[in-house]
DNA sequence: CGTACCAAAATTGTTGACAATCCTGCGAGA
DNA sequence: TCTCGCAGGATTGTCAACAATTTTGGTACG
């Protein structure tokens, strides 16, 4: 988008590319030209194929040798299974969370917890949403588990797409809501357990909601 | 090692190093200059270059700007928290495995088991690691989980150094292979819920020694 | 009408030279 | 003796030109 004045580093070029993605500027199969991207982003052809580099390791990201990069297409099957890794993992954070938190965190946490039922009371989607990304960035702050933090945040990416769509469909926050209130409750109780189960049954959720408008998408569009 | 007649290319030289880091010719914290490496290698600095950008994705590698690359240390605070990981996604990977392995995979996994059996009969430790590593392997495959299968081989290789020293500890095998044969009768009999836990028992036992082989490390090295 | 082939264009891959940065060792001054 | 500063060397980072590959469009031939 925004073409910069200096010159464009590499980091950058991916945090731009990434943003373009992720907010859909950048369609799922899109070509990546290198020259194309180079000149649109104000950065140096190196610079710009170091970045789709790095983003095919993210896995936003598919590359061809010989044949270019495009914008990776993950499939709802994908979709799924990335979310059930997530649960897997998250899950083991929320238990370590509720080992480790300090009252200031339980104090901060329950605050986020008002601020979302505000949200969906008011019907704020927009902010709800974004408060709900940082309740799990907090929780896995809290855990200390480092190598957990990495692996999550890799698979957001693939995944950010199709949980979009959820977020605004009518009716989801009110389900969502208690699911992550139950989830600060059992950290604010300290125990792992109960904290572990509740980020499984929302993921849970958030699998089913995600399969159902998967099969909801079958038949409007008639693409390739 | 071995330095080919032909020019090297860039994935020829990320394996070459991959496989000097696991096998400890590169020893953690060694630093790895491109130029070096390039005469080495018989590679052109590019694509040496190239190639400690990808291991470093692979957390294999630490880079630091402008100050080169180095065999990436972790710590066992680290390798605690890949196994914690790997054991909450292998345990996923059990039990979806568990839902659909074929009556051949079945006796396949069976067949693993005796070789194991028998490896551990008779004293044969490497052989026994060996058919280890092909059972998780095998399973994973089973589940039919990619984006789990991917997780787990990007974490396996920072945390092998570290449990390369277990397998060969005395009595290990004895303990860790009723737990493998555990594993493997939950699969056939095609129950997700034991071969979730037979996975989670399993690793958590790997787990604890490799907080007593880090703790009985203490003395005698003498530090960095 | 379809197919095989070929040259031109577009695109990616690689290399080598140069620029930028960091580390080392030495010497001057307090 | 210790600290600071500063060249000199070593190493990494970047770029632009060149090479290799794939795609495309057209044309001749069956």
């Amino acid at each position: 988008m925004a073409v910069s004045p200096t010159q464009a580093t590499q980091s950058d070029v991916v945090d731009a590319i990434r943003r373009d993605i992720l907010d859909g500027e950048l369609v799922a199969g899109q070509r990546l030209v290198e020259a194309e991207l180079s000149e649109w982003l104000g950065a140096s052809r190196g610079a710009v194929r170091g970045a789709l580099i790095d983003l095919t390791h993210e896995g936003l990201v598919e590359r061809i040798a010989n044949r270019g990069a495009r914008v990776r297409v993950v499939s709802i099957e994908e979709a799924v299974e990335i979310i059930e890794v997530r649960a897997a993992v998250e899950a083991l954070c929320a238990a370590k969370a509720a080992e480790k938190i300090t009252d200031e965190e339980i104090a901060e946490l329950r605050q986020l917890g008002e601020d979302m039922s505000a949200a969906v009371a008011s019907g704020d989607v927009g902010t709800y949403s974004r408060l709900n990304t940082r309740l799990d960035e907090r929780f896995i702050a809290i855990s200390g588990q480092k190598v957990a933090a990495e692996t999550i945040a890799r698979l957001q990416g693939r995944s950010v797409r199709h949980q979009y769509r959820l977020a605004y469909r009518p009716g989801r926050s009110q389900i969502s809501l208690p699911q992550h209130l139950a989830i600060i409750e059992a950290l604010a109780r300290r125990d792992p357990t109960a904290a572990n189960r509740a980020v499984r049954e929302h993921l849970a959720s958030v699998l089913d909601a995600v399969r159902e408008v998967a099969s909801s998408r079958w038949e409007p569009s008639g693409g390739r």
